[in-house]
DNA sequence: GGGATATTTGCAATACTGTTGCAATTAAGG
DNA sequence: CCTTAATTGCAACAGTATTGCAAATATCCC
């Protein structure tokens, strides 16, 4: 059982207040968190600029991914499944609800490869389908 | 041979400068383009405002799409093949090159289905793959 | 535990991005 | 050509993101 401040050694990354609260609320959040839920969720106990600098960071170190929209605006999440081994994968499909705006990652759904013309290299690929979640499909 | 001023009457909209030398852009770009691509390739001869708002025209109006990306921007495309027809699909695999990033859509690589999870609807798939396109693999 | 060092944080300033209301301009249709 | 409706530009504003630098804090080693 790992908590925060071993992630955060794992990754090579000094513990501080900032980190240690911000990868618990991914910890304790089953969707996808944007720069600003973040704020909001933290109460603003931390400088906009510490969030933008522990988002990238924690990017950097694998910790989250990030979800693209087209809304000019980034998710970011935490892989579940895989984080624990250290092994980092986000390869798995997003799901986004048209409805209640929440963000799902599909750990079990993964992006299915897809034959590319002549000449382009992949080196990774993002899907993002929106639609309705369970919850609102019932309402 | 459809012209810019063609494509904008079958839309049911006004012809305007703006909106023929914006079309114009479009249709003269190989890969997407962002806003700020916009208003540099027009000398800024445009309000901001109204760049905007052409864009939010063409997206409802089905003449571009819009392609989601991790950095807080949101890239446009004209779709080729297919607004020719007045009927939009852009559910085409988009291919950014992380090295020039340019933007490429790959019309002819459909967005697979994918088996989502008990209780998910989907109603749009977005696929984005990120790797090296041909030049810069040669470079 | 204490202190030196390297990292991280917060602040200030700045730039970029996107939105809205309203008056002036321009396109469409008769 | 003239009326009407749509579009544009301006101004103001709000939100989002970045950078440099000094102060604070975590880490490491003794």
């Amino acid at each position: 059982m790992e908590n925060h401040s071993d992630i955060l050694k794992k990754s090579g990354l000094s513990v501080t207040e900032s980190r240690k609260k911000i990868l618990e609320l991914f910890l304790d959040t089953e969707g996808a968190l944007a720069h600003a839920d973040i704020e909001k969720n933290t109460d603003a106990a931390f400088d906009r600029v510490t969030v933008y600098r522990t988002l990238q960071t924690f990017v950097e170190k694998g910790i989250i991914h990030q979800i693209p929209t087209t809304d000019n605006s980034v998710l970011y999440a935490l892989c579940r499944h895989n984080c624990e081994q250290g092994h980092h994968h986000d390869n798995h499909v997003h799901f986004i609800c048209t409805n209640c705006d929440k963000t799902f990652c599909l750990d079990d759904v993964t992006v299915p490869d897809v034959k590319l013309p002549q000449g382009f290299t992949p080196a990774q690929a993002a899907m993002v389908v929106t639609g309705l979640c369970m919850d609102c499909k019932n309402a």
